[in-house]
DNA sequence: CTGAAAGCGCTTACAG
DNA sequence: CTGAAAGCGCTTACAG
């Protein structure tokens, strides 16, 4: 494996001068910064993940905490996840894959032990178990969802309130009275998936402001069979 | 943050007796394993990631190679990378994720940083071309998917030239002798993707002995366009 | 603009 | 069964 030292020895300068020519961190001349150049690319020099997060505190990795559940729709986490590690990728970071059911401890896993800089949270609950944690540990972090306390977290999602509201005007202004809200599957209104809970309130509070009779039904089975309905 | 050294500190034993109880590779006293464990969840330790990748020289992290493209069946990819990420926890390892956009140079990163001990590789062309990187840096991988040359890597998929060949048969079977074979969208082709090439391959054959005639057609579209047709 | 050196927090021979 | 110490390969004050 080559090293940072081989490298130092083979331009004929300083460990420090090669770390600071990768970083960027202090002016170089052009000569120097052009024979370690020369000297990285003529031996195949790869900085070593772990040396280079040990020193520096930071990993640059990014832990992604995706659902498994079978009533969530798939195709748009993966989207997110692939949008989201490209987007790392932009400033220089790496995704982590953890799955929801490792539960806060996968969350306190990858943070405490420095493996992952920050976590992103899919899925996230009125509640949501993981957001205590992230407080205590100082976690950073961002969510995609809206929690009901959302103090002290970076959040961001559609406006699933005013789409429910949305939905309510679209039938009130067509003149029906009588509604049937057919939702997501009842797991998730028992979790309560803030996505789910938000359009729900938003569709009741104008129903009520309308004057709309309603009843919510969740549907059963996976996004497929849903879709395909 | 505290460190194996504020454990040992505490359990008044060594840091090297601190490590070995975490890492189950020397025998302990079961005096001394005791007092280290509640020191260890007294404190509230974790294992510092970075310093333990590079003390041990493996990062407990395989790297899995996802396509980003629309063509590709989505609802597959996100299941295959869960499941991955599901079981490779149980053996102690974290999954990181790239896309496949990034091309060989991802691999590469990934694996000369130490930042991966492994590659799992998706969507895998018969002529893929992060094989030779792979062979050329000795990069431990396992392809979901199988290239023309296998030689020198793991590779797992289903038979879809077995599964070409049933369609043929099938159809034969019942009589029929002129066939449209309606297959993945044309990119698909371009870029020889193990599975549609296979499993084009294993049809053409068998229907060549069955002496069906038949035509391919590319079928353009995204997954959900194709799939609600 | 550059270098010598301390230090990051672990693992693992080496010794007893 | 346990400890003292070297070493993993970087980053970053400190000095000049």
């Amino acid at each position: 494996m080559v090293t940072l030292a081989d490298v130092a020895r083979h331009a004929g300068v300083s460990a420090s001068t090669v770390s600071y020519v990768l970083s960027g961190k202090r002016s170089i001349s052009p000569e120097t910064r052009r024979r370690v150049e020369r000297s990285v690319s003529e031996l195949g020099y790869h900085p070593n993940a772990g040396a280079r997060a040990l020193a520096a505190r930071r990993s640059q990795i990014i832990a992604l905490v995706v659902p498994l559940r079978a009533d969530v729709y798939v195709p748009i986490m993966m989207e997110i996840a692939v949008s989201v590690t490209v987007a790392a990728r932009r400033y220089g970071y790496d995704v982590l894959l953890l799955t929801k059911d490792e539960g806060p401890e996968g969350v306190r896993r990858v943070a405490g032990s420095g493996l992952a800089d920050a976590v992103i949270l899919m899925d996230v609950e009125l509640a949501d178990e993981r957001l205590p944690l992230l407080r205590a540990q100082g976690t950073q972090a961002a969510l995609i969802g809206v929690p009901d306390d959302p103090r002290g977290v970076s959040c961001v999602d559609h406006d699933f309130a005013a789409m429910g509201a949305l939905c309510a005007d679209h039938l009130a202004d067509l003149g029906h009275r009588e509604i049937a809200f057919i939702g997501y599957g009842s797991a998730v209104y028992h979790r309560h998936a803030g996505y789910a809970e938000h359009t729900l309130a938003g569709f009741r509070e104008r129903a009520d402001q309308r004057e709309l009779r309603f009843v919510h039904r969740p549907c059963e089975g996976t996004y497929e069979s849903t879709a395909g309905a």
